[in-house]
RNA sequence: GGCGACGUAGCCAAGUGGUAAGGCAGAGCUCUGCAAAAGCUCCAUUCCCCAGUUCGAGUCUGGGCGUCGCCUCCA
């Protein structure tokens, strides 16, 4: 059983599908048109792990998110940079994919495009047109808020206390400032879809209503996004799709904290980021996974290198802690990841055996999914490998221990369980190794010291053990 | 101005009434020519401040202080 914060309800719920064991989750994705940054993969890295939970409790999750391939910043870099949008937002939603598989982010079920469903779009706007929930003006299709009566009912807004003033832009014309473009008409040289009401692109909020209407039906289970999106995009979806389908649109609306960079949020329009894909390159995201997982998906975070190397550090205690205990249980898989990797998926699907750690990450994770309870349990394994393998439970420990770390996914990608890469010939450390034993046992320290420093800067590290040196590579 | 969230050790962080999880960093010990690894041990009498409720509060109530988010495109 899962217990989830619902931000319609400011409560922690039972999680109770509508449709039985069949889960339709829609989350906000992203709007490609700069380039993606850490607050959008917090985001997205959360409900990764939200559908891999719902999988673990044994429900059938159809997840579909979003891309708003158009929209009125992704014109403007198109104009300034002298590209087609298209051109644009591929560039940025490609960068995005490639970072989201090195963050081991599964692929949505569904990622569709604004831009290929104009139909539906478009049929929405006429079934509020002709309720009378929207109206045609000068410069576009406008939501008639004051026609829905609910509306704030998710953000807590009252629509009287709202700082209306700076809702009205220059060039629009609306009834009233509240109301929201569902269509806006194309002004010249702007890409645009035809109409019935004239050419013109589809509102940033629509596209979800229509999408997430045509694709999975109300009620959602989930609708989700980044906290951010609550007031006014969520609010603006409800509206929308309420005003004519029957409410509520989705049972459980469930959003993510953001994530600051030196006190402020970090955003497009602020552009106080480095773009994902360089940060991926300089920090493992590996790393930046598990970082995040160590924080309350909800609560605001704040960008810390410090806090980035330690989890560095930490997910190289769990990496060493899970090849003693699979080198332990099934010695031969050593240094080759893949077999590994073959192993786990023989293993844990052919046991079902739930011993404590597996129950105590269920059940950090079954709390609206405490992340980092459920990685004090996966630590609290971790420091007790050897004993485990000295008990001669390494088999079960092992398995418990991969178990919950895939429900996490943080070993993701296979490279993860291999060994790093040499260039040096194992074979060759090891006549080193048997040159520097010969000195050691000639008191012959000087060289003994020179080969340990020779091998070092190939990054491997030797250790004297009792039974003989061993080696491993420094990561 | 309205609505909301947060404030726990050097850093990060879990914990909504029963006596402070976990990670990083740090310290000591075992082992050791050196080094590392590994193991063991230690590291908040205290949870922003002040009142209050209670047998008992980080956890509830009231009041401060501080930080952030939303109210405009934003995960």
């Amino acid at each position: 059983m899962l217990r989830l914060y619902n931000t319609r309800t400011r409560k922690v719920e039972e999680f109770k599908p509508h449709r039985g064991r069949d889960v339709r989750i829609y989350v906000c994705g992203l709007t490609p048109s700069a380039e993606p940054h850490l607050g959008h993969a917090r985001s997205f890295l959360f409900f990764d792990v939200l559908r891999r939970y719902l999988r673990h409790l044994g429900y059938s999750v159809l997840y579909v998110q979003n891309v708003t391939d158009i929209d009125d910043r992704s014109i403007a870099a198109s104009l300034q940079e002298g590209l087609p949008v298209f051109e644009v937002v591929a560039r940025h939603f490609v960068s995005f994919k490639r970072s989201m598989q090195r963050l081991g982010v599964a692929e949505p079920d569904l990622e569709p495009r604004a831009t290929e469903f104009i139909g539906p779009i478009l049929t929405m706007i006429e079934k509020l047109v002709e309720s009378g929930h929207a109206y045609v003006s000068e410069d576009g299709i406008y939501f008639r808020v004051a026609s829905f009566s609910r509306y704030g009912e998710l953000s807590g807004k009252h629509v009287d206390e709202l700082m209306v003033g700076a809702r009205i832009a220059e060039n629009e014309h609306k009834n009233d400032p509240l109301d929201f473009a569902l269509w806006k008409f194309a002004k010249p040289g702007e890409p645009s879809w035809d109409s019935e009401w004239g050419a013109g692109r589809p509102g940033w909020h629509i596209e979800c209503s229509a999408m997430a209407h045509e694709l999975l039906g109300e009620p959602l289970d989930i609708h989700g996004g980044g906290y951010d999106l609550v007031f006014p995009h969520h609010e603006n979806e409800i509206a929308q799709t309420e005003s004519i389908e029957r409410p509520p649109m989705a049972n459980y609306w469930v959003h993510g904290g953001m994530l600051l960079f030196e006190q402020k949020k970090m955003s497009k329009s602020l552009g106080n980021y480095e773009p994902l894909e360089k940060l991926l390159d300089r920090v493992d995201p590996q790393a930046v996974r598990l970082w995040f997982l160590q924080t309350g998906y909800r609560k605001p975070i704040n960008f810390n290198e410090e806090a980035l190397a330690g989890a560095r550090a930490g997910i190289a205690k769990l990496r060493k802690a899970w090849r003693t205990l699979f080198n332990a249980a099934f010695g031969d898989a050593q240094t080759d990841g893949h077999a590994l990797i073959e192993r786990i998926h023989e293993v844990v699907w052919a046991t079902q055996d739930y011993d404590d750690l597996v129950a105590r990450v269920d059940e950090a994770l079954s709390d609206d999914m405490n992340t980092a309870a459920a990685l004090a349990a996966l630590f609290d394994a971790a420091g007790k490998a050897e004993e485990y393998v000295r008990r001669g439970e390494a088999r079960q420990a092992a398995v418990a221990f991969t178990y919950a770390l895939s429900l996490l996914n943080l070993f993701a990608e296979r490279k993860w369980l291999e060994e790093p890469k040499l260039e040096i010939d194992p074979r060759l450390i090891e006549e080193l190794i048997e040159r520097r034993n010969r000195a050691r046992a000639e008191k012959d320290f000087a060289t003994a010291d020179k080969v340990r420093a020779e091998l070092a800067a190939q990054r491997v590290l030797l250790h004297d053990t009792r039974d003989g040196t061993t080696w491993s590579v420094a990561e």
